[in-house]
Order: structure tokens, then C-alpha cells, then sequence
DNA sequence: ATATTTTAGTTGCTTCAAGCAACCTAATTT
DNA sequence: AAATTAGGTTGCTTGAAGCAACTAAAATAT
């Protein structure tokens, strides 16, 4: 009766998402982008109780998204994301977009996202083909890759010839 | 000591997160985006129980994510994507996309996702600038935006110039 | 140098949520 | 008309989240 997890499923979503898909997870992983590193600022900004910090930050590092690593000039410990945790970047762009335009509606977004070489706010991020076109979900199609389980296969088929 | 939820917090991220980081919602999603709209079906593909199915496909009707319709040709319900949900595919995508690198590793994506009109496989999703570079976290400032509490004003400041 | 406060947790208790099986009614198929 | 499938609901059990109290070490104040 334990709590299902998504780690035997074949499916990268579900191997993201068994990382990070937790509870709290994803907002430790929005405060450390926004600077935060310490364990009692994120008990702080995000109201988490300890227990379920320890926790989550334990797995963070386990899993490398978090190092945890000595503090310059003192004998405590602070979070710092790796390249692995930095990548999730667009993961929280997008829905940190899509929350402004379909929940906070329009002009009431509390964090605005700057390019900082020019000020300007960062464009709107969108799926594209390799040219560079905007693709919506009805301009893509889904195939088995090549790390597919039979199952996968006949929900999906491989298209015969050059699919790359 | 009900499970906190994150729609009292004055952030995006959060306010997405409380309507779609529940475990199992994103996989719910993910499975509609294969093609899947039957109660059944997404029963048998994720090996979720019918009690969370229930529980979480009225959640995600309730929101206006998904839309319980009735099922052409029959006295039965479906449940298919609005515009909100199809708007979600980013999010999908981002994390397909680090699910791929960093877990599955390379040449082990279960599923890729081509360009229907070239057969191509998409381009890697990236927060882009307006003029279309790539940028990195470091590459952008974080700024309160129209909608921000002051607390959060307090942590990120507002720009006193031309933020717009 | 000592005392006080803060930090970074741990432990134990309680309640809510997830997993499981059994059951049920309406629709569909045989 | 009978059997099966679809789409749930209900009740029980276990696991995870919330809360408070406690603790050792580090940092700060005296």
C-alpha cells in the first residue's frame, strides 16, 4: 500500500516527475532560483515544516539536483543547485507562464522574468521545430524512441524509415 | 494539519503547482495528450487507482483543464483537453526533455516528439530573450512584477525605470 | 570566556491522503 | 435476455504531511 511511485514506468515524464513531482519539491526548487540556500530560509519563504524539508532536500541531493556543499567563511552547510538542477529552469519558466496567464490573469503576475542584458521581459517559451516555428501539440506527433518497451511500441509504432 | 495547500501564495509557480502538482495530475495530463479519454483507459495506462482517478479528473474538470463531454455515439463521457490544458504541452514538453537527458540519458528516450511536417524530432525547449537567444538563469533578473504582495517587493525590488 | 540566541535538524504524535478490494448501476456487447 | 464492461462509490488500512517539542552545534552578544 505504499504510495505508487513512477520509477518503473517507461516514460521520462514519469522519471522526471518521481524526482521532482513531490509535494513541495518543485518550490524548493523555484526558491533556489531565486537565491535562496540556506535551511531555515526555505523553512522560512516557503512555510514547510522541517521534517518535510529534510526530507525533500535529502533526496534533492541525492539525486545531484542540490549540492550541499560548506559555507564559505563558516562550519554550516548551504543548498546550491547543480547544472542538473539548473536545467529545470524552463520546467519552471513554463509554468510559472502558463500560472500568469491562466490563473493570476493578465497584469497581475508577483514576479516578472528579465532579460538582463536588456531589461525587456524573456519571450513567451514555446515548443518549436528544429527551423524555429512555434509547434502546437497538433504539429508534433509521438513516436516510440529508441529506449521504448514493447508496450510503448504498440501504443505508438515506429514509423519505418528515417526518423532521424 | 490538513496538506498545505499553495493558493494563498502570492507566486505562479505556486498557484500552478496547487492546480496541477498533485501526484499523479501531470501524468493524467501527459496520458491526454497521448490521445487518451476514457475513464478506463486511463486507468489501465497508468495503473492508478479509480478512487485518486475520480478524485483528481473532477479536480482537473473543476479547473477547467480538462472537459467532461459526452462521448459521440454514445450515452457515455469523455474527458478532453480545453485550450487551458493544451497550453500546459510546454510544461509537458520541458520536462519529457530533462526526464530524457539527465535520467533516461541519451539515446534512451522511450518517446520522441517530431515535427509532424518534416518528421524531424523538435528543437530543445529553451527560455529564449525576445530577440530569440537562449538564456541561462544567470542570464536573467528577477523583478516583482504588477501583481507582487510586498513581501515580495521586499525580497526583489521593482526597478524604479522603464521595467515594460 | 561565558551566556544567549539562532540554525539545522530529529523524534513522536496526529490527521489527511493514497492504495486496495468489494460493491454497484448503467451502458454495451453477446 | 444474459453477460460483460465502463465508470464510478464506499469502506478499510497504511503511508505521508503537519505540528510541537526537543537537541546539539554554531553564531552572536555580553
Amino acid at each position: 500500500m505504499k504510495k505508487i511511485t513512477f520509477d518503473t514506468r517507461n516514460c521520462s515524464v514519469s522519471q522526471a516527475l518521481n524526482v521532482i513531482g513531490e509535494w513541495w519539491t518543485l518550490l524548493i526548487i523555484l526558491e533556489a532560483f531565486f537565491g535562496t540556500r540556506r535551511f531555515s530560509d526555505f523553512e522560512r519563504h516557503l512555510g514547510i515544516s522541517k521534517n518535510v524539508l529534510t526530507d525533500r532536500l535529502q533526496k534533492l541531493v541525492a539525486q545531484g539536483i542540490l549540492a550541499r556543499v560548506p559555507d564559505p567563511g563558516g562550519k554550516r552547510h548551504i543548498y546550491k543547485l547543480s547544472d542538473k538542477g539548473r536545467e529545470l529552469f524552463p520546467v519552471i519558466a513554463t509554468l510559472m507562464q502558463w500560472g500568469d496567464n491562466w490563473i493570476m490573469g493578465k497584469g497581475n503576475a508577483p514576479v516578472r522574468l528579465l532579460d538582463k542584458k536588456t531589461g525587456e521581459p524573456i519571450a513567451r517559451v514555446t515548443v518549436q521545430s528544429r527551423q524555429g516555428h512555434d509547434l502546437m501539440p497538433r504539429d508534433i506527433l509521438m513516436e516510440a524512441g529508441e529506449g521504448h518497451l514493447p508496450e510503448f511500441r504498440e501504443r505508438f509504432g515506429v514509423r519505418p524509415g528515417k526518423s532521424r
